[in-house]
DNA sequence: TCAAAAGTGTTAATGATACACCCATGT
DNA sequence: ACATGGGTGTATCATTAACACTTTTGA
């Protein structure tokens, strides 16, 4: 190879190949009391030491998706974490190293089952979602759509189960609706109306070693809901 | 520059910028009795004269909104369209050149105000958008998202109005839904809901030159709308 | 005078909201 | 026995859905 050949190999790099593309995961958790935010300190200049989320560049030949999983199995060491994927973030300025274009997921974790590695690279921390500090990058915008998105989504799809033990009582499960969507809710309306859609399963098994009378535990079982998502039930909280 | 420098800054652009970037978009029009969609046909095998949306490469230092408005304005001669991002597309094997992640936006135009220019390079065709046939790459999909995109939003949000003539009639309006919902309404529950909402101006105009009796024009005026929505309106169809 | 779309209210059904007391357990 | 959260039903209010006839114009 000569160096006409050269030119013309780096003409087309600065033409078309000079976006790097990344993905952002915003991942939230959910401890019983709160929602959480899963983020890592950042170790680039101008960022140095402020809180991120977690991303990485995808390869050329990695699906969008797939380099999201890959993200949270490396990093957290989960896998098959729901996860849906937000807004592409391509402001010119936002990252110092050139232009990255970065594809927003956010994924939702069961803490219950989460046990934080030690010997992770980078040490990430559980952030309650409301005490987020100043964060590197445009992260807080991306942490902001992908909250907005959550809150959407949890109203009309059953996704809150992904944060919850999979035995919970509906005490935990409107807790975890107050804490997405930020607002009291009624705990009459709240139990006549999930209990009436009919896809909570009874595990016929309670709390027990509580300070008061034990709850009656639930599971939520995805076949079921399709069942009845299939002969016309909504959805809707 | 010598060999081994070109097989690092070839070794780079193997790792992270391989992936080229474009913008697709979904460009939604409304000729009073139809959704319609724009398309152009493609000159790329193995899609050669399959139809295709509306796309193009981002280059690097144009950000992607400034992209989507670009396409639309170099092709179809539009400005400050309404745009909405949503959803990319990365699989691996999506574009037959190689990587190309896709970010897809729908755009809304006053077919009214149209005029179709003869003199673009590729003439392009407006597509009802229940006959659209087999489509080039996975614009079908992109297609798809961008329509059910539209279809929520249109009840919660006033973009509606992007479609239509400066001054309009209650029936169009209606129709307007109808034909993006893909459902029928009832009129005078629609009327009683929208006009109750109070953000419609009557241009104490009438329809001329109609076979029957002539409809009240109204029109939308987003000021109007902004004022109301700050004192509580919510805005639901 | 006919065809075609404009315009207009009421009733019934459904869903949403508000609200207070007794129960079972651990300490 | 006390503190703590678990568990339950009803009445009111607001929203949605269903529905048919008269009006105005051009042809």
């Amino acid at each position: 190879m000569h160096d006409q050949n050269i030119n013309v190999a780096l003409k087309q790099i600065q033409d078309y190949f000079k976006i790097a593309i990344s993905v952002d995961c915003v991942i939230f958790g959910y401890d019983g009391k709160e929602l959480k935010v899963l983020m890592i300190q950042c170790n680039m200049d101008p960022y140095m030491g402020k809180w991120s989320l977690l991303g990485d560049l995808v390869s050329p030949d990695e699906d969008l998706d797939v380099a999201a999983q890959r993200i949270l199995n490396e990093r957290v060491g989960f896998k098959n974490l729901y996860l849906e994927q937000v807004k592409t973030f391509g402001k010119i300025g936002r990252h110092p190293s050139g232009r990255v274009i970065s594809v927003s997921y956010y994924s939702l974790v069961k803490m219950s089952d989460f046990i934080p590695s030690t010997n992770l690279p980078i040490p990430a921390k559980w952030w309650n979602i409301y005490e987020v500090e100043e964060l590197a990058f445009d992260h807080r915008q991306i942490l902001d759509a992908c909250l907005d998105r959550l809150r959407k989504r949890v109203r009309y799809n059953p996704i809150g189960f992904n944060l919850l033990p999979k035995e919970f009582t509906l005490s935990q499960l409107q807790n975890l609706y107050e804490a997405i969507l930020n607002k009291m809710l009624d705990k009459r309306n709240f139990r006549k109306k999930i209990t009436a859609m009919g896809f909570l399963t009874d595990c016929h098994r309670y709390q027990k070693e509580v300070a008061h009378r034990p709850a009656r535990l639930f599971s939520f079982e995805m076949k079921k809901y399709n069942a009845l998502e299939a002969s016309g039930l909504i959805f809707e909280l």
